[in-house]
DNA sequence: TGGCGTATACAGGCATACATATATCCACAC
DNA sequence: GTGTGGATATATGTATGCCTGTATACGCCA
């Protein structure tokens, strides 16, 4: 696994995190321009970089208007947790049966070091890496590339769950409830947890995006 | 609802007909500057349409390697099967209590033109357009967009299938089962009969690839 | 004779330059 | 004073050229 290889895929990298973390607001205009000026390259790039977040659902490209980071409504976000549960829960259900007790060790120090971890930043990715961890021998390569995909577009958005420190302790208990399960193979009761857990984080957020007044449609 | 707006959304159109159609066949390297020739434009517009048709799935494109026709294996196929399984039955189940009368007469009319089409290379869209219709009223925008995804990436080899008569005449038979079911709001009934459907389209597939030699991966 | 290294050719990534579309603002007419 | 039309500015879309990396083939050395 080496590193990007074109100078594309670095910036799309960058700006993917940023916005994941909040640096770029939704909204923004992602002017090639100015970006190009910023990562000092030119603009052929940048626009290769954009059309890549573009796929991911991260940013929005109208023809002649430009790009901007992609706004979601609640509608939205409830949109991808609805998506979620459907396309992970599938994943979980096919995934138990073949998974090695070593994947399971090592959710469980991804678990540890979300506990550890005090870095806000470091949270989302660790929550995802715990996530795919379980599902990773569910025997679809596309079914985990839509998760994946799910979890990059939605990712600045649980970013924000998970500063929640009330919704963090109830997530990483049902996370130990859900690794539990699956180190019982009882995949019945594991995708259940996964299903509620996608829920409430689904209630919380929608809620929290609701009265924080974040939602505004383009 | 107006056409392409730039050259790039043009020649991905084009090129997705094609390779849909059968034109350019699996693995066929797609070289930047043969096709701008091709298309009489430069070589920046069929790099964005070639990044868009990567989104989409329907190529790939390794750097400094370039782009070629994305080659699916009988497992991939198989794979956007259970794929297409998952969504479009969710899809239908949430759509079913909401169907509008005048979509189901839509839905009808397609496969009474899909009966009457005598150009082989409209059944795909026909094909398309039915099973859309069904799920329109599923609520969810996103959902309705990662069908139409895998539609397109899998339409070259639904194409194949459509070409055989006798899956033809039996698709058909089973389409217009699951529209009697929609009618009677049998939401249950409906999902039973397109997972079948769908299940059947996979494995008849599945061995025409197998058969044929069409499978190679890169 | 076989394997490794180098050279050459080809294709794609990136930069620079130009064209075009859209939005905004100002002026003029009603 | 308001509305409309045109001009201008700005950002994106497109064209072309150069550079770099990779693959392949040939030659040399072991």
């Amino acid at each position: 696994m080496q590193g990007p290889r074109t100078v594309a895929e670095q910036v799309a990298n960058v700006l993917r995190e940023a916005i994941a973390g909040g640096t770029i607001k939704a909204g923004t205009p992602l002017r090639q321009d100015e970006l190009a000026e910023q990562f000092g390259f030119s603009r052929m790039p940048i626009r290769d970089a954009l059309r890549q977040l573009e796929a991911e659902g991260i940013v929005s490209i109208h023809p002649t208007k430009g790009a901007q980071v992609a706004r979601m409504d609640s509608a939205e976000i409830s949109e991808i947790y609805s998506l979620r549960e459907l396309l992970e829960s599938e994943a979980l259900r096919l995934s138990v049966p073949n998974l090695a007790g070593a994947r399971l060790d090592e959710a469980e120090q991804v678990l540890d070091q979300i506990d550890a971890e005090r870095n806000v930043g470091r949270w989302g990715a660790l929550n995802r890496a715990f996530h795919l961890a379980l599902y990773d021998a569910c025997g679809n390569h596309r079914l985990l590339a839509l998760i994946e995909a799910h979890h990059n577009a939605a990712d600045r958005y649980v970013r924000i769950l998970l500063s929640n420190l009330d919704y963090r302790s109830r997530s990483q208990r049902e996370h130990r409830d859900l690794l539990a399960a699956c180190r019982r193979r009882d995949g019945d009761r594991a995708t259940s947890i996964l299903r509620q857990h996608l829920r409430e984080g689904r209630e919380t957020l929608v809620s929290a995006i609701r009265e924080d007044g974040l939602s505004r449609k383009s």
